[in-house]
DNA sequence: CAACCTCGAGTTCA
DNA sequence: CTCGAGGTTG
């Protein structure tokens, strides 16, 4: 009897806690004083602690939980696709004509709506409950944030419908099972506060509220969680639409979401095609900075789910959807110095240290000025103000320099004349718009950048070898070339880690214990090991042979399949090879005329590297590999071809696979193919030649053995002939995977956009190709689409 | 030789 | 991501 009581009194205070919480987080007007709502806390927490068989998981006092160990990875139910992007109003304007010739209508009516700069969250109630909520993730998998997200205030543990008129509280039905979805971010009131507080503890201030939400989301404890007061906006429903039958737009559901207990932006509304879209779009650029929140655009959806499921999907977002974003933000800061970096090929890059200044939501310090041409173009000189924007939201750029705002005593900036890092002189060769140090790996700076190059992740991929790790290898003598890294010792990590630790002026306690540091020095050792047999293209790569990217060494690589072919191939050979023309073979021969890289090459080779062939030669090396280039790429390297001209080379081509032919043929041979008499003579007097003869016969058979090894044809895969581009993150293989799988059944993959483009297939976050597709009218694929695809043809 | 497609190189911040 | 420039093609 008296536990009836009791328990129907928690039931009451919980009730009106929840409601009262509502009216003050939700709806933004209490129903009660603060200090009631305190007093009603107090009280159910006392009867909590009494009693605790009264305790439920969803009593206002369980916000916050017991921390938990690592965050769950989930599947989500339903996907949380991405939307299409739009940049300029007349992206919008196609959007919603497109929209209507679809669906065959005069006129749309969207929901329009804010996109808020925080993250996605999926919150999933069963009976009413929060029982779960999951990050965006890759869009088919988050990670399980409950803990935290049930720190958030609008965020209801319980639904109820709540009436509009604030003395009613009817409890009426919820749905069963309900995904809402929704951002959580910080406002900008809780982001100064915490800031406010942090300085005042001496702690870490936070960057930016969409980088400190995050942060919160993802953070163990959910009582740190709680101390940055973050909020829920939803914007929509997953599963469990189908409790909303009666419903029958968006705009309605997002009515519902209020009533039952969600805060949903004010500002969200109603438009009437393009043109109300934009009017709203303007409406709500123009109140931004007055929003509590942070917000990078709007979003506009075809309001009626009748039509919004008439349009569908294309690749992993929905077609009647589109986000709306501002234009990246510009902000003005001050320049305080102008610094040179010296790059991995000697290039000298200035760079402009700012003022520290938030752009688009993050603190910009640096901005790269790209070349001297550029400094010039924009007369930047230390101490001018400048306007800085991110472009594509992404990297800092200088846009202009307020000449009204500069100070009396600035002079232009020059580069500096010999490098910062080693001495040797600045030089900037004709017609070149990078200046370069010309110290070569004598400067210490390209030293470090040729390792760091050497160890990164797309080339012999060395883990644990970073930037630090370099910087101090070459400072105390440990590594001069990358060769030294394979005669690295257990014993030599541990030193230079004393060193290092050393000069960094490390006290004991920083100095990680002796048996940390020799798991350390275990570890990298090891992962050096393993790149001992990195496969011919990574090894080429990673020498970092000017003008040779990772394209150019996985079609050497696969052409010759040996380091040895490689490094002693005669120029002219390069230079017939399909994408390699005079720079790009130049730079080659003479990477490999240098006895200092021959020496690091066998000293590799000495210590153990035993680079691995990979892949084949492509097709179209075979096809390529003809007369008619090697005689071209002869006429290039200077050979005295006389009389004949590229009309005799094309028609001699044609006829006579190799030399060996044309000299089988003898003379009158070629002058029966109609080639005019002195052109056949003057090949043959080349032939003839002392210097050029033999060479030519050399790199004839040469190409003869390459042509054997490639394969006589794309033998007609299904998709010889296509070219695919991929974009975005794939799930369920890499895109690098997905690339050689595509390739096995013929295409090419390129890396961009184009109009010869057959298909691009667009994983999850694709970005710029995927618009630059739907802009040329490139047919777009989706992973399942390939999936399904490879699956037919694989077999 | 001009237009076009690609690739290489450099860069920022969390 | 963006720029510049190398290479290919019509």
């Amino acid at each position: 009897m008296e536990n009836e009581s009791l328990s129907q009194r928690a039931a009451e205070l919980r009730a009106r806690i929840h409601v009262a919480n509502h009216y003050y987080e939700v709806v933004n007007d209490p129903v009660i004083p603060d200090a009631e709502y305190d007093r009603l806390m107090r009280e159910l927490e006392r009867m909590e602690r009494e009693h605790p068989e009264l305790l439920v998981s969803d009593s206002p006092t369980q916000r916050v939980g017991a921390p938990v160990s690592k965050l769950e990875t989930i599947s989500h139910d339903v996907p949380m696709l991405s939307l299409a992007n739009a940049f300029a109003d007349e992206e919008v304007v196609e959007f919603d004509r497109r929209i209507r010739e679809l669906l065959g209508v005069e006129e749309v009516r969207y929901s329009t709506e804010l996109k808020f700069d925080g993250l996605a969250i999926s919150l999933l109630y069963r009976d009413g409950k929060l029982v779960r909520a999951l990050t965006r993730g890759d869009g088919e998998r988050g990670e399980d944030v409950t803990h935290t997200v049930r720190t958030i205030k609008s965020v209801p543990l319980l639904l109820m419908k709540m009436s509009r008129d604030r003395h009613g509280r009817s409890f009426s039905l919820v749905p069963e099972n309900l995904e809402v979805r929704g951002e959580v971010c910080m406002p900008h009131a809780s982001f100064y506060e915490f800031n406010q507080r942090a300085l005042a503890e001496g702690r870490k201030t936070l960057a930016n509220p969409r980088n400190a939400a995050a942060g919160a989301i993802r953070q163990l404890d959910p009582a740190e969680a709680k101390k940055r007061k973050l909020a829920f906006f939803a914007y929509g429903v997953g599963q469990g639409l189908e409790n909303f039958t009666l419903l029958p737009s968006q705009s309605d559901v997002l009515v519902s979401l209020q009533e039952l207990g969600f805060q949903v932006a004010a500002e969200t509304g109603i438009a009437i095609g393009a043109d109300g879209c934009l009017d709203f779009y303007r409406k709500v650029g123009n109140g931004r900075d007055q929003l509590p929140f942070d917000i990078d655009g709007v979003v506009y959806k075809v309001d009626r789910f009748d039509q919004q499921r008439a349009l569908g999907f294309v690749s992993r977002a929905p077609r009647w959807a589109i986000a709306h974003k501002f234009p990246a933000q510009e902000e003005m800061t001050v320049v305080e110095a102008i610094d040179v970096q010296v790059g991995r090929t000697g290039a000298i890059t200035p760079v402009a240290r700012l003022k520290p200044v938030q752009v688009a939501g993050v603190v910009v310090t640096n901005a790269t000025l790209h070349n001297a041409d550029q400094i010039a173009r924009l007369d930047v000189r230390v101490g001018d103000s400048v306007i800085v924007r991110r472009a594509g939201d992404v990297i800092p750029e200088v846009l202009s320099v307020l000449i009204e705002r500069r100070p009396a005593d600035t002079a232009p900036y020059a580069l500096p004349s010999v490098c910062p890092a080693c001495g040797s002189a600045v030089v900037r060769s004709e017609g070149e718009v990078v200046a370069r140090c010309s110290g070569g790996l004598f400067c210490p700076a390209q030293r470090k950048q040729a390792l760091i190059h050497f160890a990164s992740r797309r080339a012999m991929d060395i883990e644990g070898l970073g930037e630090r790790m370099v910087e101090d290898l070459v400072d105390f003598g440990f590594a001069h070339s990358v060769a030294d890294l394979y005669r690295l010792s257990l014993a030599q990590l541990l030193d230079l880690k004393q060193q290092a630790d050393a000069r960094a002026g490390a006290t004991p306690e920083t100095v990680k214990a002796g048996k940390i540091a020799s798991k350390w020095a275990e570890n990298l050792i090891e992962a050096i090991e393993r790149s001992r047999r990195q496969s011919l293209e990574r090894l080429l790569f990673a020498l970092g042979i000017l003008q040779m990217g990772e394209e150019t060494a996985k079609s050497l690589a696969r052409a010759f399949g040996s380091l040895d072919a490689i490094r002693h191939a005669d120029p002219m050979l390069l230079l017939a090879l399909p994408d390699i023309g005079p720079k790009v073979a130049s730079s080659i021969t003479s990477f490999f005329a240098q006895p200092h890289n021959q020496e690091v090459i066998d000293a590799l080779l000495a210590n153990g590297v035993e680079p691995q062939a990979s892949g084949v030669p492509s097709a179209a090396l075979a096809a390529r590999l003809d007369l008619g280039h090697l005689l071209g790429a002869a006429k290039a390297l200077g050979a005295p071809l006389g009389r004949l001209g590229d009309t005799s080379i094309g028609r001699i081509a044609q006829a006579r696979p190799s030399l060996e032919a044309v000299q089988a043929a003898g003379e009158h041979g070629l002058t029966a193919l109609g080639v005019p008499a002195e052109a056949a003579a003057a090949l043959f007097v080349l032939l003839a030649h002392p210097h050029w003869g033999p060479r030519l016969r050399a790199v004839d058979s040469a190409m003869a053995a390459l042509r054997e090894a490639a394969p006589q044809q794309a033998a007609g895969g299904p998709l010889a002939g296509k070219t695919v581009v991929l974009t975005g993150a794939m799930t369920a293989m890499t895109r690098d995977e997905a690339g050689a799988r595509l390739e096995a059944l013929g295409a090419k993959v390129a890396g961009s956009v184009s109009k010869k483009t057959s298909f691009v297939v667009a994983g999850e976050a694709a970005g710029s190709k995927l618009v630059k597709a739907q802009e040329l009218g490139v047919p777009v694929w989706d992973e399942a689409q390939l999936l399904t695809f490879l699956a037919e043809q694989g077999g």
